[in-house]
DNA sequence: AACGTTTGCGGGAACGTTTCCAAAATCTGC
DNA sequence: GCAGATTTTGGAAACGTTCCCGCAAACGTT
């Protein structure tokens, strides 16, 4: 597989490397004549430019690297349409690295992406505090990164959110509104800084309206649809009479409400069930799962915008955005 | 953002930077004292190596691509962990594409992934050959390529798939067994192969057992849940009298489960529902739905494991791997 | 003590580009 | 035709590595 270079046109045309180039890359110092057979003799070679040699005269590669912390559900794939949307535009590729919710991984994508010189990241971290190290080595070193939804805590880069707490506040109350008054939260690992908040956000919605929370009603849970649904047998066990679940995940959600209907307990009639950062997975489901849904396209649309600012001005101050996302109310949760 | 080379640390020891490079390498032909001296300057610096320059200089990234189809579906995320298990532990990473079933944007990624010059190729292809000219092209250049799950046809390369055939065939005549007489059968878009061997499987199953197959009884669907949704209107209107469709996809057999009971059909009394090629969606879903589950994990180990025998040997013969795949009946077709 | 071997290191070319600089060729206007 | 301006070209360095080659010093052998 011999491929063919710069050198070789040059030899065939008895031109210098130098010459050949300038054809190649359309500088104006050069005659028309021989700036057409270069091209001629490239096409008829076969040549194909080696961009890593480009890169690496370069130091950069028209493209940026997106980390997603998993892949199970389509919420990824819908901010990378947006990322994508915006950056295909300006010739600017888009890698991904999945890191299967595994912190090591992200690491090693992280490195990867520097290795192949991304000219900015997009992240959303597994672990909200696990590789703000390195992020912060990179971020100081000059690489535009800017993080989405699963943003770290503690680190200034550009950030797109949404407001977790009010959401998960709000959507709380309307389950309370709902006639609900046993609401239980799954909430999520300790390492996802949006469970966090979104834990703060039940509970302050439950005081508003004076109803107590007991530990039996906050359930630790991971992120996983066996996650939710083991959470729904603890329930059963421990909260039986609960009325309401809340999960921090669409996920865990999902896996709780199968559950919860396998062991008996009609949903919404006996249970209501709610989730947040909906998919279309929210509407697949039976019945149709109550979810706040982030606009996830410009979620990824505000991401690479972001960082094409910091790419192209990387002095700029780290702009933050948060977006509004809607409290969509399905059958999981109409009384 | 000065980076810092091996150069720097040569010029900081007074040492030349092949021996500098000798050290970092752990090549043998170096006293062990100055190469504790180049490791101990390299990390006081902050050393870290530019992997381009090596890739132009090795002319190989240790890095495959993996190009999916989509990422709505967990299909592709359960697939490249297989990818992933196998590669990583030999040092190579993984590269993610994603062309949102647009065989442009495939092209453009196929480009992306020799430009990163990766040192193979995992991909499921949107369209069975509109790009087969360039992933010729690029085979014929020597890069490896294997393809899973959506193959090529006309295309020599190693594959790994399942018998969409037969399976398709058995899990119709399970339907059929399940004494369901008209099954309607959601075909998939003629871009993709493996529709066309499902609906061989289907039709040769209804053949079997001597059961009409009218033009009615075959829709033609994409491949996404709204799709599915709309052959279920299709249905209702063209053959209110089925009862069992076989959706070519999970996908578009949950869309068109989900708008049949909207629709107020029972299911699986009224109607049954199959899909094919199931994910994790299929257990969520209400009822679960019966499938024909390929071996994700499985099929991406395969796959990675015959791109490094072609990586290590380019000249070896194309092997092609059958896998075997569960047909698993759930709630959705048990009558 | 003289010789060959090994060990440790530096010089420099190479990977495929781009780009600066200078040299050569061509063009201007007289 | 000729000086000067301009266009077109070639040479060479550079990006950050690796690696082959050769040289010197240290070592081992008789």
């Amino acid at each position: 597989m011999k491929r063919i270079t710069i050198k070789d046109i040059a030899r065939t045309l008895s031109l210098s490397v130098s010459t050949v180039s300038r054809a190649l890359t359309g500088d104006k110092n050069i005659r028309t004549e021989t700036r057409d057979a270069v091209i001629a003799a490239a096409k008829r070679l076969g040549y194909r430019p080696n961009p890593v040699a480009k890169n690496l005269k370069a130091g950069h590669s028209n493209t940026v690297g997106v980390l997603v912390p998993e892949m199970v559900t389509p919420y990824a794939a819908k901010v990378i349409g947006g990322v994508q949307s915006v950056l295909y535009g300006r010739g600017i590729k888009v890698l991904i690295a999945d890191s299967g919710e595994d912190s090591d991984k992200e690491r090693d994508n992280l490195a990867l992406m520097e290795q192949f010189m991304v000219d900015g990241i997009i992240i959303s971290l597994c672990d909200y505090k696990r590789n703000n190290d390195e992020i912060r080595r990179l971020a100081e070193a000059g690489m535009p990164i800017v993080s989405y939804d699963r943003m770290a805590r503690g680190l200034d880069i550009p950030q797109v959110t949404v407001d977790d707490y009010m959401k998960a506040f709000f959507l709380t109350e309307k389950l309370i509104l709902g006639d609900r008054k046993t609401v239980v939260h799954l909430q999520g690992p300790d390492c996802v800084y949006n469970s966090i908040e979104r834990f703060r956000g039940y509970r302050d919605a439950m005081a508003k309206y004076r109803l107590p929370v007991t530990p039996e009603m906050v359930i630790r849970t991971g992120l996983s649809f066996a996650d939710g649904a083991e959470a729904a047998d603890r329930i059963m066990r421990e909260c039986p009479s609960c009325d309401a679940i809340f999960g921090f995940t669409d996920t865990v959600a999902i896996g709780a409400m199968n559950r919860m209907r396998e062991l008996g307990r009609s949903i919404p009639e006996g249970v209501a069930v709610a989730g947040f950062s909906g998919t279309e997975l929210s509407t697949i489901v039976y019945p149709q799962l109550s979810t706040v849904e982030p606009p996830l396209e410009l979620m990824g649309r505000t991401a690479a915008e972001l960082l094409l600012e910091k790419i192209n001005n990387p002095s700029a101050p780290n702009r933050s955005v948060v977006l509004n996302a809607d409290i969509i109310m399905r059958g999981s949760s109409q009384a």
